[in-house]
DNA sequence: TTGAAAGCGCTAACAA
DNA sequence: TTGTTAGCGCTTTCAA
């Protein structure tokens, strides 16, 4: 192995000096074009085999036009198991393709500005195609790249100024026949734990607890709805001061899984025999010493779900946008017999 | 906007015919390369705005030699929240340097080979670096692309016949702590559940509890040991049938997270007293119904060490590769009052 | 079957 | 301040 020359990779230039071809054969016999004699070919062979040739996929992909073989994921918290769980199925999804994945996840909360930011970047490094997880705002900047050839597949939320593919959650659905389910079993008076709902898909999951409640005619009690959760710590809090009330939820449903941790944990403490219900299932669940109420779906599918349509798209597919709604199921889980601190 | 060429970018010589000035100047205005009159810069930018212009960065990386601002990071689950969070942390280590983020990931097994081709596929991409969550074999074939420029940082276990960086967890201190956690608490029959110990942590950890045992004069029980377990199941049925045992484990130790689980199911199942140690942390520890001694670390500053690494290494230093061992903590958690199913 | 020339989209080096 | 020329490492085209 020549490791005289440590930072300069070497070309199919320096290749075909030592075999002392043209570069044109070199190149043949990397890319294992038949035409090549044999005798010639192997000893193309040895050359790259001496040098560790690495053919630069940058020069090849900029001469041929061919695709870079590489998509794009942006989202925010990959350290969420929901979201993990979404790019592993993409990851999967994409390494049957023989695809790159480029995460362009963030853990602080990006701006709308940054998070263009990060598309364009995706977009100047020549990706195929991504999948988009946006954290709202105005998407319009994005039409003229996808016009361009670069498309995108939305996923928990569509962005109604774009004409993309979007990939959701039945997110009232899911919520509405969690509360149901609530009710049934005798619930009436059902706590709310809410993060910001000015996220569609957050927005989406109190419309269907609404629905639900309106149905089985239980009026609203603002006391009972509690918004702008972002945290497992802010959800305990406010589940605990919930449970303090004179009348207190027998229920408490919470719009996703971090605040569903706290709710429990507050839940717990108090020893309170409250059902907690919430969207996202997860690990462990079945072990957790209250009883659960979860609105559970295939994370990974869903993730694989969006990296199929964005390889149709890849793949020539122009037809009309879709709009791809994944279904949800109830699971009755956590431990009934509950544990005094 | 220009939409009339579908699929075709437009290129620096579109723009410069538009805003009628020469190819440079556009590439200077680009640039923002102060050298330009703002009367033409304000042409050009307009130009670049009404064709939607996105720079090649594959072009221009080309040219340049500039590095491609993109580190790859090899792994295999990154389901499991262990990596995940490691992801997080390398992620934010990326984006604070404007860096993407390959995450070359896998769910199924993938043998060496193709471990091996998942990484010279990144050094044709010509990352800047790359982490590698290695999963056991001969890495010797890397040696010259690192020579040749590609650094590269091991995580979780250090090649030794390749020359590079390594960050490690203190697997042995780590297991042996929690097993003299649980002697100090009067436990000398302690089951023991672990995975392969051909993977280098995994063998690592039982070196730790064996000479935590020894030093407590506690004899090997070769009924107390059960390797080769890959899943929670399999660590449940495993679990399940030491409790049967006529003279069963007050305490059992597991190798990592994936078979707390199962094991903590079988603990439960039964409503055995048993005490359920294991190497790593996870999210509602606190709240499982069985008292746990858990092996804790900080998985996310994990991956960032290993990317603070890397990017020294990119950043041209030449010092003699290092070891990084990153510590533990034992964290004692789980419901202390076991509930009956 | 092999190779020479041209050029992908861009920037470096130099000239005007 | 602007433009021209050459060339990054590769593939395409076409000729030998």
């Amino acid at each position: 192995m020549d490791t005289t020359r440590e930072g300069r990779r070497p070309t199919l230039h320096d290749v075909a000096a030592l075999a002392g071809v043209s570069i044109k054969t070199v190149s043949r016999v990397v890319n294992e074009v038949s035409t090549v004699d044999e005798g010639i070919a192997s000893r193309v062979r040895e050359a790259v085999a001496q040098l560790g040739y690495r053919p630069n996929q940058l020069a090849s992909r900029l001469r041929s036009g061919a695709p870079t073989a590489t998509i794009g994921l942006v989202l925010k918290d990959i350290s969420n198991e929901f979201y993990s769980s979404i790019t592993l199925g993409v990851a999967s999804a994409a390494r049957a393709r023989s695809t790159q994945l480029i995460t362009a996840a963030s853990d602080e909360d990006i701006d709308s500005a940054e998070e263009l930011d990060l598309i364009f970047d995706l977009c100047r490094r020549r990706v195929d195609g991504m999948i988009v997880i946006p954290r709202g705002g105005d998407y319009s900047a994005l039409r003229p790249e996808i016009e361009m050839g670069t498309p995108m597949v939305f996923l928990d939320r569509h962005p109604e100024e774009l004409a993309v593919d979007s990939v959701l959650l039945d997110n009232a659905g899911g919520s509405r026949a969690a509360i149901d389910r609530l009710i049934e079993q005798g619930h009436r008076r059902i706590g709310l734990i809410f993060h910001e709902l000015e996220l569609e898909p957050i927005g989406e999951r109190l419309r269907g607890v609404r629905d639900a409640l309106d149905d089985a005619g239980v009026a609203d009690d603002p006391e009972l709805l509690v918004t702008g959760l972002r945290d497992p710590q802010s959800a305990r809090e406010a589940a605990a001061r919930m449970l303090d009330l004179d009348d207190p939820p027998t229920a408490i449903f919470c719009a996703y899984n971090r605040l569903t941790e706290g709710v429990v944990t507050a839940v717990w403490e108090r020893g309170a025999p409250t059902v907690v219900a919430g969207f996202d299932d997860f690990r462990f669940s079945a072990l957790v010493p209250v009883p659960l109420v979860l609105v559970a779906y295939d994370a990974q599918r869903y993730g694989r779900t969006a990296a199929d349509v964005l390889f149709d798209r890849i793949g020539g597919d122009r037809s009309p946008a879709r709009r791809i709604v994944v279904p949800t199921t109830i699971v009755e889980t956590g431990l009934r017999a509950t544990v005094r601190p």
